[in-house]
DNA sequence: GGGGAGAGATGCCGC
DNA sequence: GCGGCATTTCTCCCC
């Protein structure tokens, strides 16, 4: 198919507001939060009603080049090739793919109103935990969960057998560095919005890096290993499900 | 085209190693870090060469389900509709497509070795700063730059114009809370290293949040606002190759 | 829109 | 593989 006709399917599925995926060989120049230019290669385009912008390489699980919702697109010919220049003047992005050849091409009109459902995170855990205190330690008391205006976004806050305030940070996976800043910062906070002396610091979670630990104990806090609602126990001690799954 | 065919195609397509895409109407069941449902609709489906499996719906920049590289792909047809089943044993992730309809599908061989070239990272940045201490502040003077392996990832390290040892941590766009946490890991990593007292600290960023420039005058560090080498500069001062851009 | 934090974050590099 | 960190991170939520 001629390019000149490629211009005119891009143009028309856009006023159609259609989905097109086309494979190509292009180049793709970036130019916005940083500047990028990728020689030509083959690679997979794909626009969305929505006026998303996508690039794939055919390898890698990210995106190589991409411009996100309410972005102008043009399509149209140039020095022989098939030109797709898009802007986005709101984000200060600008993206030109240089097509020579097309190797497949479709458009469709896509319609989709559902929203994904998603269990096993950070609020599944931090509600577990809100919901089974004693995963914390004997005697914590749960007082409140999400103290999001005051003090920031304290997982689960409480207190201890003896009554002492007592914050705990969730993290579903690894506990590294940063949790424990995280902790400290909200620790900091309370303390002087309080105005008490001493509270405690936990983090929960199924691991904590090495370093963090020492950090954690340095600032006199203290870790609680708690394994997530489904964190891999569907692997651990569920094989039926498992194969259930792979077979099904 | 009827669903078994489907399946061949599929399976054919995976054998000679092409990138297959296809738009279609189905669920989407994952379960591997945490477990996740997508009820019927259009979605895009792109499966690469490396076996990464992406799934997008029709509006938003993410993929609302992947697999990483190196998946098990299997396609057949169950109950009449299609379904594409992936397991990714080593990162123990799990997704399934039922397919009811396919609205287009393609194949393609697609090659490329190219890599993207990015200019303007945080490295660029650091690297500047390198070159031009000046931007830091009169008188400081570099002396290394990546000190990675004993006291973490500084950006630039150096003496300033009294000789004191300064930790210089740069930001790309808006230094936040954890930089300054970062910052201040780095200033205590190395006072207790070298064994000095007296360690200054510098974020170095085009903008500061309010709560990190506060907590980062606590800490008695300083900010110092530093363009990056082309954040924006395209934009405010030369129009006339903006438009070059946009028009062609 | 700013600001803070999670995410199935991903990906890179160094040890 | 762990660990620390940047990312055109993206997304959500609250103020």
């Amino acid at each position: 198919m001629d390019k000149e006709e490629y211009a005119l399917l891009i143009q028309d599925a856009l006023k159609r507001n259609e989905c097109i995926v086309l494979a190509c060989y292009c180049t793709v120049r970036y130019s916005g939060r940083v500047e990028s230019f990728l020689e030509f290669g083959d690679r997979v385009v794909l626009i969305k009603p929505d006026n998303v912008v996508i690039v794939h390489q055919p390898s890698g699980n990210a995106p190589v080049n991409y411009m996100r919702p309410d972005t102008d697109i043009h399509a149209f010919v140039k020095r022989h090739n098939l030109i797709i220049k898009t802007s986005n003047v709101k984000n200060k992005d600008f993206m030109s793919l240089e097509i020579e050849k097309v190797y497949f091409f479709n458009t469709h009109k896509l319609e989709d109103g559902q929203s994904i459902t998603v269990q096993g995170t950070e609020k599944d855990m931090s509600d577990m935990l809100y919901d089974n205190p004693s995963m914390v330690e004997t005697g914590f008391t749960p007082v409140s969960r999400e103290e999001q205006t005051t003090y920031g976004f304290i997982d689960v806050f409480g207190t201890d057998k003896d009554g002492v305030l007592t914050i705990v940070e969730c993290k579903r996976f690894r506990a590294d560095l940063g949790a424990v800043t995280q902790l400290r910062r909200y620790v900091e906070k309370v303390k002087k919005s309080k105005g008490v002396d001493q509270v405690r610091g936990i983090i929960a979670a199924p691991k904590i890096t090495g370093n963090a630990l020492k950090m954690l104990e340095d600032w006199g806090f203290s870790f609680k290993q708690v394994t997530p609602p489904m964190y891999l126990q569907r692997f651990d001690r569920d094989q039926s499900r498992l194969d259930a799954f792979n077979n099904g």
